[in-house]
DNA sequence: GTCTATACTCTGATAGAC
DNA sequence: GTCTATCAGAGTATAGAC
């Protein structure tokens, strides 16, 4: 499959320019994002950012629509699937403490901009998507219940533990700075302190879990 | 003490202008900001903005610092207190749920900015204010050693144990929308849940710490 | 202190050549 | 498809009257 050399140049620019704005979008967020800044990124002209995504608003949109589609579906399927509870909270933090220590500008982005512009998220839970939602939250709740049963637990609604779980493992990445001001830490120890909660956060929930 | 009547409107108008940009800053973000749209909504002419506060950066620095200042040393205050740690957890669910089920878009604002601007938070962080957060962490650190060592837990480390507490608290409502998409819920449902999460999270957070 | 009017820059978007 | 040149509008900031 070798690409017809006309062809090539073409996608590479569309791409190239998707990859621009993403990194430019998720850094300075879509009101703060210059498109000069994103074509310069691209090493394009800003007039081909118009030629493949007539405004800027488009371009925005279909750099949110690339971010999502690259984790929600993975994590609905991971969390759907047969896996024992305990490995998917495992993998879970896991795999977000991987990427969001990669990309840190990436979660904030996604929570304001999913905040103040419905318009740009609309569309993305198609029938489909939501479907694996609802197939997501019945497997959690039936291990989630197995769990309480046996250990005699107070019961723990699946929606309420799963946020806890997304909460708790996001929201130090969100408040990074934050957190770096209140602890007193460098950049270095902050570092170290994310590695250590990637840890013990999971044998956290777990224990909450098991008792 | 009555307010002469010369300074009164003097005070007012800048009052006024710092409320109406805080709606609209916490609304749109600083970049989304429009201070046409600010003037408007504080009932003054633009350029009086700018005679209160020289630019749109200091303008929106002022706002970021009043917000601040109107919750974290409450917060280090608290957790720095006598009061139990359970209370304590209480107290702190039941505040911000109650602050944030009012300013939904309040969070997202700060935790976003806070991010992309250091030099907006710069300077917030006073030596009091550290000492502040240091007599928090460590009286924090004191009771949950004391809660451990009482009920023979694995050790839990104070500032994981807090940020555990604090995300999985906020959390919710940085991610309100996707939250709605992926639990399927329509505002009214939304709330629903988030009031049982007001009642059921400290419990959870509790029963984590007891065993 | 507050307003009207305006200057000027920045930026998103288009026209048109290649 | 990609570039150069340019426009129209928006938006911050200032000058100056009251």
């Amino acid at each position: 499959m070798v690409k017809p050399s006309g062809k090539r140049e073409k996608v590479d620019a569309k791409v190239r320019i998707l990859d621009a704005a993403d990194a430019v979008f998720v850094r300075r967020g879509i009101d703060g994002a210059r498109m000069q800044e994103i074509a310069d990124h691209a090493g394009v002209n800003k007039a081909l950012l118009h030629y493949h995504f007539r405004t800027k608003a488009e371009l925005a949109r279909a750099v949110w629509l690339r971010i999502a589609s690259s984790f929600v579906p993975g994590v609905f399927e991971m969390m759907a699937s047969e896996l024992p509870l305990g490995e998917k909270i495992d993998q879970f933090v896991d795999s977000y403490h991987e990427r969001l220590t990669r990309h840190p500008y990436l979660l904030v982005f996604a929570l304001s901009e999913a905040a103040r512009r419905p318009d740009l998220v609309q569309g993305f839970y198609t029938p489909e998507r939501r479907r694996a939602a609802r197939r997501m939250m019945s497997k959690l709740r039936e291990q989630i219940d197995e769990e309480v049963k046996r250990k005699k637990l107070a019961p723990v609604p699946a929606d309420q533990f799963l946020l806890t779980l997304v909460g708790s493992c996001l929201y130090p990445f969100a408040a990074r700075s934050t957190l770096a001001d209140v602890l007193g830490l460098g950049p270095k120890q902050v570092r170290r302190f994310m590695e250590r909660r990637r840890k013990e956060l999971p044998a956290f929930l777990k224990r909450a879990l098991q008792r």
